[in-house]
DNA sequence: CGGTCTATTGACTGGCGTCAAGCACCGTGG
DNA sequence: CCACGGTGCTTGACGCCAGTCAATAGACCG
């Protein structure tokens, strides 16, 4: 068991493009890579998406916004996760996908992906398995909003941040570079930034995190564990070896 | 593009056993069916599960508990909805999942089910296009969570479940029997038993719909979906046909 | 006919939203 | 050099949506 993601156990140090694990699968599937900066979408709100990303460096966010103009994000994506869009090919998508800091990614023609799938047993199950552990970690956020209060919320959601990210080898110790503003954890959360900012300044009083500027540093990770009632084995998934669709730079 | 489920979309009228859509995939992976009460556990929380449930009769929900006992639900499930459970194969799951009504299933074992998926693309491709629906309700229900509120949220939720049953065929004219007590939709939506039926009220006022015993009655779809801000592209997906493994009775 | 489950209603409380103001920081341009 | 606007963080005051705690009534059941 471990925390796994597209670049597969045995390579979290590091997320790069020469990774080993993005094993040549087919030759007419490659991706490109692509670069976004901040705030730069990966794909509008409404628009049907022609891509899939393999996220290489840097965070995207999913949303959604209502009607009212307010903006609930509904995923986070980190080094190694992928975001499979190929059921929005030909819809228009109701979810927006914004780069949240900086980000690169390797990006799969929705088709052709499609096609390399249809093709590779071991690639679909491998998409497969990825999309359930996207549901996992969904349906955890169901959870946290139904039933926890603003603070059990964050420390939640910090717990995973945290953790998928030291499983995808982005974390320095205790210690986590994570490019949000307080809006964005507002959104993430389902609460006003005001409160989002109060909520934040009782988890510093708590001694249990730090978050200066875009750093994130966990003091007390037990505790926080505790606080939110966090249960790690939603996270872990069978290690697998991915082959992906090799790539080609630009 | 149609709203589509494993017995694919030409079949919605009913579902059961003989649906032409579950054709033969492979001699060793067969499906028994399985047949719970309500209130009886189809997978307890804490335990690995052994099998994957297709969802033939009735509805199935999955829900979280929190430490200080409340409960949220993450998911419904109804016929044709396929619950790909081999994530939890080796771990506890961190869910639970149980009838709400009678309910009736078509289980696979995970290891087979496993091993079918890698014989079979097509099979695999299906899972996963499957998969990333779910995805897609659970992100709505995230964003209802987060930014809608009781009125909205209830509404949004109650159009979705109608659309859904539609397709699979569960609907008659406007009414569709729901099995799902004030408890239940309170703890979908993430409210107490109070405010869910204080709401349920106001919706009943506006004239938007009928809940009477089990039986769901839409009266006013259009204004549901004003007030939800109810965009059903998510629900969409292109049609597939879907071989699914062939299935023994018991 | 009591017991349990579900629906409903009222009174009160509290968590979180809204509005508003005040800082701090930063890059730009006069 | 400082004025200026933009963005993000922080704090206070106040109000409302939804939670909690009862209590009642109906439905179903043994």
């Amino acid at each position: 068991m471990t925390y796994g993601t597209l670049h597969g156990p045995a390579e979290r140090q590091h997320c790069h493009k020469e990774d080993p694990a993005l094993t040549v699968l087919s030759d007419e599937t490659t991706g490109q890579s692509a670069h976004y900066r901040s705030h730069e979408h990966l794909l509008h709100t409404g628009d049907e998406a022609a891509y899939s990303h393999l996220i290489e460096h840097g965070f995207a966010v999913r949303y959604h916004l209502t009607l009212d103009g307010s903006r609930q994000i509904t995923a986070i994506y980190m080094c190694g996760d992928f975001i499979d869009l190929r059921l929005c090919a030909h819809n228009p998508s109701s979810d927006g996908l914004v780069a949240m800091g900086a980000c690169s990614t390797t990006k799969f023609r929705n088709d052709t992906m499609s096609r390399a799938a249809l093709k590779s047993a071991v690639l679909a199950n491998s998409l497969c398995q990825l999309s359930e552990r996207n549901g996992a970690i969904a349906r955890a956020w169901i959870a946290s909003l139904g039933r926890r209060n603003a603070e059990q919320h964050l420390a939640h959601i910090i717990c995973e941040l945290f953790l998928r990210a030291q499983a995808a080898g982005l974390t320095n110790g205790s210690q986590l570079r994570f490019p949000a503003t307080q809006a964005h954890i507002a959104d993430m959360i389902g609460l006003s930034v005001v409160h989002t900012n109060r909520t934040l300044q009782a988890l510093r009083a708590a001694k249990l995190v730090r978050w200066d500027r875009q750093m994130l540093s966990i003091i007390d990770l037990d505790g926080l564990m505790d606080l939110a009632g966090f249960q790690e084995n939603y996270l872990q998934h069978p290690g697998m070896a991915v082959p992906l669709p090799k790539m080609t730079h630009h």
